[in-house]
DNA sequence: CTACACGGTTGATAAATGTTAAGAAATTAT
DNA sequence: ATAATTTCTTAACATTTATCAACCGTGTAG
């Protein structure tokens, strides 16, 4: 299971040696969650980003009633409230489980340690930053660029994961507009 | 000049030495602009950070004829076509200053070479690769959680440099609507 | 099997936002 | 100071998107 995490590891800091990675290997904690359970509530200060081994979660603000995503992670990725966990302030976000998820956490409190104890895991630190950096611009740059059929089309291009297994209404919310909305812009798209 | 950007370098990375202030500065370049040049133009690989001591520019983006802007930066602040700068690849993002700048370049071949150097200069890395993370993940919820009279009345509040510096039109862009609308929203808002 | 909850669709209508065009106000250049 | 350019405002109209409500299909708990 910490084999597709070691794999992750190495493709980000290509120079790490063995013993870096025990090192770093021995504070991750496991975690099986079940559907529909959370990772992080807003109002809880974020206190570890999390490897997903295997499943999906989504990110998602309440605003008033409504539950609006900014971003959907599967396997093989990094999830974290971000924002949170770097400023130790509450988060503004919601992590919940959409689907049977297996989690390696790594918490603030061993990361720092480990930035302490060995300069190599800064690269690691920086080289997440600068992805989830990247990540969220392009988001941004989405949002404020296309229009809503677009981005959804950008979805089906580059994250077809999140069309099979992510309600409509979702999606819905991620790409900025209603299930209503997005129903119809998708019967207009098959008509092409 | 570069007095502003020890005192920024400090508060990101306060355990810093004098001596390693005095290699980082070494690989400073100094720059002055006059308004209207560019930093960075699309499809150009970003080459560097820029520290900016005085003035202003913007980050946008072309979509056909429209230019979007996705960020104003100011004076103590970083600003950079990030993205382009970590991957090398070329930059879908224009910077252009919006009033005659001071700037302090640091570039990416000599960020890596600090890097190797001393680890010291990996938190600093690691640092502005967060900041600019928390930066732009909160533009994106204002995006996704917020109306567009909403984003106004948070630039009002957060970063009231941008309305007293930047034209109305690149603001209009800026929270996702069109000059037009942004001015009849500011003539709702005063009725109130 | 039945009823119910949930996600998705559809239609009618309302609200928000964009487009086009014109002119006023402000800024910049001569 | 005047002219030229840029920015901002306003109005009429078009388009996009949201809202509200009803209904349909699917899966599932009793």
């Amino acid at each position: 299971m910490s084999e597709q995490v070691k794999a992750y590891y190495h493709q980000l800091v290509p120079g790490m040696q063995e013993e870096d990675w025990i090192a770093l290997q021995e504070k991750f904690t496991f975690q099986q969650v079940k559907k529909g359970s959370f990772l992080t509530r807003n109002g809880e200060i974020s206190r570890q980003v999390s490897f997903i081994t295997r499943g999906l979660v989504r990110i998602f603000y309440l605003a008033g009633e409504k539950e609006i995503c900014t971003g959907f992670i599967c396997e093989n990725e990094y999830v974290s409230a971000y924002a949170s966990f770097l400023t130790r302030q509450p988060s503004a976000e919601n992590i919940d489980a959409l689907e049977d998820c297996e989690l390696v956490h790594l918490s603030f409190d061993d990361m720092q340690a480990l930035y302490k104890s060995n300069p190599v895991f800064e690269i690691f630190g920086r080289k997440i930053a600068e992805l989830l950096f990247i990540q969220i611009s392009s988001q941004t740059t989405r949002l404020l660029t296309m229009v809503p059929e677009e981005r959804y089309q950008s979805i089906i291009q580059f994250q077809p994961f999140i069309i099979q297994r992510v309600p409509q209404y979702m999606i819905a919310s991620f790409i900025g507009i209603t299930p209503e909305h997005l129903s119809r812009l998708r019967k207009k798209m098959t008509g092409k």
